[in-house]
RNA sequence: GGAGGGGUACCCAAGCGGCCAAAGGGAGCAGACUGUAAAUCUGCCGGCGUCAGCCUACGUAGGUUCGAAUCCUACCCCCUCCA
């Protein structure tokens, strides 16, 4: 690949870059000297699960792991104790020694479902930031001053709301920034909402005489729910609170059907961000049918965070119920004793309806099956026997008597 | 401490004595359409009920009234302004 396809590839789906020029002779220098470029990524084992969202950075650091560069992984289980005050509003409590070290672990296993292990370090950061004591500590607080730290937006709102913002918040960036120095960190990578601390890290580096890195942040994730709206897609970021996440533990399934939910032009979003293909095959795929461009997308996905195998099943499973509108396998035989053989009460039996208005309303409008056959007959008894019932996309099997 | 505004169903939000199980929007569910979706259109959207009706609901507890989400009293909780 040549310096130019290489420069390409690494800053398609980057919304900052600090210096391009900088990126540019790092690579060729790599590429001269063999040496891989030191990739830096941090994290706080705040959250023990994690989503498409968070591993869009890890995508990015993968695709320099493709040319062959080093993956430098922190686990900041020192600056944990802080707390990254990025967004946040007020100051958090900090997590417990076991916690921390709980989701540090989870968090890894996730990651190197993206990562190549053999190119990646993990470090924790406790390993030199415990070590720099009292007299390090105020000597890097010396580095900076107060000014250049209420530059960054959420401590200068917070400061003109009138807010309180404790005196170790205001070290975060700095601590960040140290593990930069202490890794000879050549690149960055992060979120958007990163880019101060990122930053902060390369004038650090500055300041002690080493080549600053380069920084480099993705974008925030949309979730599933952004639409199309005048042409532009517009979406909340990807979220657990806002329901509208996907999780890389969940289940193939799961996993494949909410992939297949989304509109075709987040679709094209999520390969920019999430996918591995390259440039020529998404283009390739655009040039096809949406539909089969999203299966691929699913079927790379459920590939990575579980198996090829476990990609093509949930993809065949998928096809079978909803495009050919089949019952699913291995559904659970619900047992209904005589004295409930209305189609009323097996619905509900079955957990396809909350109640038995719901039944009757969901009959009445036409949306149940019973083996395979539309009722809409609220009265309608159920012999006794096996049935299988439907209710929009959900199927149930039902046995009277 | 003073002055005011407000708490309504999953969420936002109208209603301000009967026609209110409560407008409208969102979410959700279903139907049509499709490429699986999205968008769009349609229906449903407290519970029970052989659909007449019954029960539970408008911050909490009482009261006035033939009748209250709507009026009165007390209490709890939120928010804004002044000090």
């Amino acid at each position: 690949m040549t310096l130019d396809e290489q420069l390409k590839l690494l800053t398609g789906p980057v919304v900052d870059l600090h210096v391009l020029a900088e990126l540019k002779s790092k690579l060729e220098r790599s590429r001269a000297t063999g040496k891989p470029l030191r990739v830096k990524a941090g994290f706080d084992p705040t959250a023990p699960d994690i989503h498409l969202g968070h591993t869009v950075v890890l995508q990015q650091m993968r695709r320099f792991q493709e040319l062959g560069h080093l993956a430098l992984l922190v686990v900041g289980d020192f600056t944990a104790r802080i707390g990254d005050p990025t967004g946040k509003s007020a100051t958090r409590p900090p997590l417990s020694p076991e916690q921390i070290e709980l989701n540090a672990k989870s968090y890894q296993a996730q990651a190197f479902k993206v990562l190549d292990r053999d190119r990646t370090e993990v470090r924790f950061n406790s390993e030199w930031l415990s070590a720099l004591g009292t007299a390090g500590t105020i000597e890097l607080l010396a580095s900076y001053t107060l000014a250049r730290i209420m530059e960054r937006d959420d401590f200068k709102r917070r400061w003109d709301e009138g807010r309180s913002i404790a005196l170790h918040e205001l070290a975060y960036p700095l601590l960040q920034g140290q593990d930069s120095v202490a890794l000879a960190a050549d690149v960055e990578l992060g979120g958007t909402d990163q880019l101060f601390n990122l930053l902060v890290g390369r004038t650090l580096m500055r300041e002690r005489g080493m080549e600053p890195q380069v920084v480099m942040t993705t974008p925030i994730l949309e979730g599933l729910d952004a639409r199309l709206v005048d042409g532009k897609l517009v979406g909340e970021k990807m979220s657990k609170s806002l329901g509208n996440y996907v999780g890389v533990t969940e289940p193939p399934k799961e996993l494949f059907g909410k992939l297949m939910s989304v509109s075709d032009e987040l679709m094209w979003r999520y390969y920019q961000l999430l996918s591995s293909r390259s440039a020529a095959e998404v283009a390739a795929l655009r040039g096809g049918h949406p539909k089969q461009a999203k299966v691929a997308l699913a079927k790379e996905l459920v590939a990575r965070f579980h198996s090829p195998a476990a990609a093509e099943e949930a993809a065949a499973e998928f096809e079978r119920v909803f495009a050919r509108g089949a019952a699913p396998e291995g559904l659970e035989l619900v047992r209904l004793p005589p004295t409930q053989a209305s189609l009323v009460e097996a619905l509900v039996g079955a957990k396809l309806c909350a109640s038995k208005s719901e039944a009757r309303r969901k009959i009445a409008e036409g949306a149940v099956d019973v083996d395979q056959e539309r009722c809409q007959d609220a009265a309608r008894a159920l012999p006794p026997g096996e049935h299988l019932l439907r209710l929009g996309r959900r199927y149930a099997r039902v046995a009277v008597g």
